[in-house]
RNA sequence: CUUCACUAUGGG
């Protein structure tokens, strides 16, 4: 329509379209406008670039993207600490910290200054290794090089924190977060609240939330769904249930985790019934059961022994096209 | 126009 209209597409254009066919997975169709753009003397410039290797990376494709930096370097455009961050993330979802703290290094030589997010990435990179204290020594790292580590950086060391255990050097992060004056987002609020029930300090987690209730900050239905699992597996269902009557005075919409997780507590108490009145009622407000949602209702009657109604289910899920596990 | 919090929380 654009050309129709005589309104020529230029490099954004077409950069805007490779990144969200790259997003989508359409590979033919993005290298096809990429061959397009060239075809009509549009050249790639480094956002493009970095759309590629940032793809490719992701796609598992790290080598890959370490060739387009070649083609880089040699037509003059040069990486930047985007393209570089792209690149350390690609090893890191690899689980190569060895690589990714190669492509650190060899950053730092080519006289490109790694950013938050580059030490954001290597630090999830090691937590996501269970790397902890490698990851704490980035975190201290990053005022020498005169960066300030965001609520981003906190989030992803809580993570780690509490995944391994450590409750006590996650709250003395967070109070350090909170002097440092960053607000904490509804994503920083799960994971605390998540570290807290997993670690077995549900009422700690409690306390909080009600604190949060009282600053009006907990309007958000995954900080009720963090809240609402813990207190399931807890064996404390009475107190999920009631969380899950304030969503409605709240105006909140359970979503389909939410519903998931109350069919799996209503389970665990060995309450069938109310586990398939629950699933039925979600699909009359509209909010339909996933292949999630009916692997755990398979599984709760298959502990309980009720396999007929086990195969109920199977036979269910299998027709609306959702594979058993 | 491009990069960060293992897909923040659910089954196995």
């Amino acid at each position: 329509e654009m050309i129709e209209k005589g309104i020529l597409p230029d490099v954004i254009t077409y950069n805007s379209l490779i990144h969200g066919l790259c997003n989508f997975g359409r590979w033919k169709d993005a290298t096809r406008l990429l061959n397009e753009m060239v075809d009509r003397n549009i050249f790639p410039n480094v956002f493009t670039f970095n759309m590629l290797v940032d793809a490719l990376c992701k796609e598992g494709m790290v080598k890959d993207g370490e060739s387009i930096v070649e083609i880089m370097i040699q037509r003059g455009d040069d990486p930047d600490v985007v393209t570089y961050n792209a690149l350390i993330n690609g090893y890191c979802l690899q689980g190569q910290m060895d690589e990714a703290m190669k492509a650190f290094n060899s950053m730092e030589d080519g006289g490109i200054e790694p950013d938050t997010i580059t030490y954001n990435t290597l630090m999830n990179g090691y937590c996501m290794q269970m790397k902890i204290d490698e990851a704490m020594h980035l975190l201290r790292e990053m005022p020498c090089k005169g960066l300030e580590p965001t609520i981003v950086t906190y989030t992803t060391m809580l993570q780690g924190l509490f995944r391994n255990g450590r409750c006590a050097a996650a709250r003395k992060l967070l109070n350090e977060m909170q002097d440092r004056g960053q607000i904490p987002s509804t994503r920083t609020y799960c994971v605390l609240l998540d570290g807290l029930c997993k670690n077995g300090h549900i009422s700690e987690a409690l306390s909080i939330f009600h604190t949060m209730e009282s600053n009006g900050l907990n309007s958000h239905i995954s900080i009720y769904n963090v809240l609402i699992d813990g207190l399931c597996k807890n064996g404390t269902f009475d107190v999920a249930w009631g969380l899950y009557d304030d969503l409605f005075l709240k105006r909140l919409q359970p979503d389909v985790k939410t519903y998931t997780i109350l069919i799996k507590g209503l389970c665990l108490e060995g309450l069938l019934e109310k586990a398939e009145e629950l699933l039925r009622k979600m699909e009359d407000t509209g909010c339909f059961p996933n292949s999630v949602t009916y692997n755990t209702i398979v599984q709760g009657c298959m502990r309980r022994e009720k396999c007929d109604k086990a195969v109920a289910f199977l036979e269910e899920m299998i027709k609306r096209g959702f594979s058993p596990d």
